[in-house]
DNA sequence: TTTTGAGTTGTTCGA
DNA sequence: GTCGAACAACTCAAA
């Protein structure tokens, strides 16, 4: 008999949750990763880098695991099929596998385990994706919160509230939170299940090709993290640590990184409480995926102006800071956080177009894609999201580029047309929009549209 | 139950 | 140029 372990979101060997349990487990460890047909049917392009970074995350790891005398098992359909199909050629007792809180994710490890406990087999999760999970960080009411600051106070309340002592290399020790301390997968190592190394489908085989797009390294400096609230909203400097997607797919610890963050950067540690809120969103209220979080925002009249919104994609509505950011997009598949609000909230008030159509549009876009950050992201943008901020916050481009690219760099590397007559004049005229979207705002929350 | 303080990231206007 | 108030009123969280 053996054991699995299924990895989808958490696509490394060290300090894995559930790996470290697996290998626990007594029994030898069969690695397996499936490409999800239902996934990559739906995705609109063949040439998508998401599908390409993680497919040489597991090129990386089946070089890993040949070394070790095992292999990576990496099948290609529909989860339940690939399930019946595996059960089939192994004996196997029990998987185990680390938690994913999407919606669809929730919904296909629901029909995994029912289809394994028909067989016996026991499915076992870990939690690996945040630090805290949705009903881990409650008011004291047992309610979740909603509102981001009392959230985080009590998300660090919680983290120091378990500290264990650790021994550092140099002989001195030091206390840290327990929910950090890695989990030691490599002392376990020796329990993978030793096999002949299993081929795995190339990206053509599995119908996608090359994207051009690169990957930024899955490593930041110390000093960047030290320097990150001075630095992060100028989006011409290398200012932002770029492991959006080693976070979504799980290439990096977040453990890991959250430690580093405690030693070195309150506001980066913020950015981390900021990921779990939203998860916690996610996974507490999901009708955000298609509903406004305060209901009130469902009586918005978006405008039906498809050419204003292909406009706004191409990065050609004549606001150089809007345009930079989705031509940066459009090329890298990663724009800075930053220019990502402010290219967010011209969509949903200057061109007042629905905020789902630019959630959509970064989700096919962007490297880093998360659905509860990208969502929660996007609905703070259009102002009906958890934030207790007024609607009234209307970015003005202009302000925004003296404060955060006051010397055109960013605008220059993206737009280099900008300046001359080929580049497009304005396609809305700030000081209407603002009074539009003011007004058209203010008339749906009274209820008058 | 009531009260109180506060809420990621902003802009505009007038003194 | 700089500063504070207004933009509106509401909901959340905790005492």
């Amino acid at each position: 008999m053996i054991n699995i372990f299924w990895f989808r979101r958490d696509l490394r060997l060290h300090d894995n949750a559930g790996l470290c349990q697996a290998l626990q487990s007594g029994l030898p460890v069969l690695p397996l990763f499936i490409f999800d047909s239902d996934i990559l049917d739906a995705l609109p392009s063949r040439q998508d880098a998401r599908v390409e970074f993680i497919h040489t995350a597991l090129t990386g790891m089946q070089r890993e695991l040949e070394a070790l005398g095992s292999t990576l098992l990496v099948r290609h359909g529909k989860p339940a099929a690939v399930w019946q199909a595996i059960l089939q050629e192994y004996p196997v007792q029990a998987v185990f596998t680390n938690r994913d809180y999407e919606p669809y994710a929730i919904q296909r490890d629901q029909r995994v385990q029912a289809l394994l406990a028909e067989r016996g087999i026991q499915f076992h999760t870990s939690k690996d994706h945040v630090i805290f999970e949705k009903d881990e960080v409650l008011k004291d009411d047992g309610k979740p919160y909603t509102v981001f600051t009392p959230y985080s106070k009590k998300w660090k309340t919680r983290l120091y509230s378990r500290m264990e002592t650790v021994v550092l290399e140099d002989g001195r020790s030091e206390a840290r939170p327990s929910y950090l301390q890695p989990h030691p997968t490599e002392k376990y190592f020796s329990n993978f299940f030793a096999c002949a190394p299993a081929p795995a489908p190339t990206l053509a085989e599995i119908g996608f090709a090359p994207s051009g797009i690169a990957f930024p390294p899955p490593t930041v400096s110390s000093g960047l993290i030290r320097q990150y609230e001075a630095t992060r909203n100028f989006p011409a400097q290398p200012g932002t640590s770029r492991l959006g997607v080693h976070f979504r797919f799980g290439t990096i610890s977040i453990r890991e990184k959250a430690q580093r963050a405690l030693a070195l950067s309150e506001t980066y540690l913020n950015e981390l409480i900021w990921r779990d809120f939203y998860s916690q969103i996610l996974g507490h209220f999901p009708q955000v995926v298609t509903q406004p979080f305060k209901p009130a925002y469902a009586f918005i009249p978006w405008r039906d102006a498809p050419a204003d919104f292909e406009r706004w994609c191409a990065g050609k509505t004549g606001y150089p800071i809007v345009d930079a950011g989705m031509r940066e997009l459009n090329a890298t598949g990663f724009m800075h956080n930053r220019v990502r609000m402010i290219t967010a909230s011209f969509l949903t008030k200057h061109l007042l177009l629905d905020w789902r159509l630019g959630e959509a549009y970064f989700a096919e876009k962007l490297l880093d894609f998360d659905l509860a950050s990208n969502n929660g992201g996007w609905q703070w943008a259009a102002g009906c999201g958890t934030d207790a901020a007024p609607y009234f916050r209307v970015f003005n481009p202009e302000e925004q580029t003296k404060k955060f690219d006051p010397e055109y760099k960013y605008i220059r590397r993206w737009v280099p047309e900008f300046g001359t007559p080929a580049y497009p004049r304005p396609m809305v005229e700030h000081k209407f929009a603002r009074e539009r979207c003011l007004a058209t705002y203010k008339k749906a929350l009274n209820g008058e549209l």
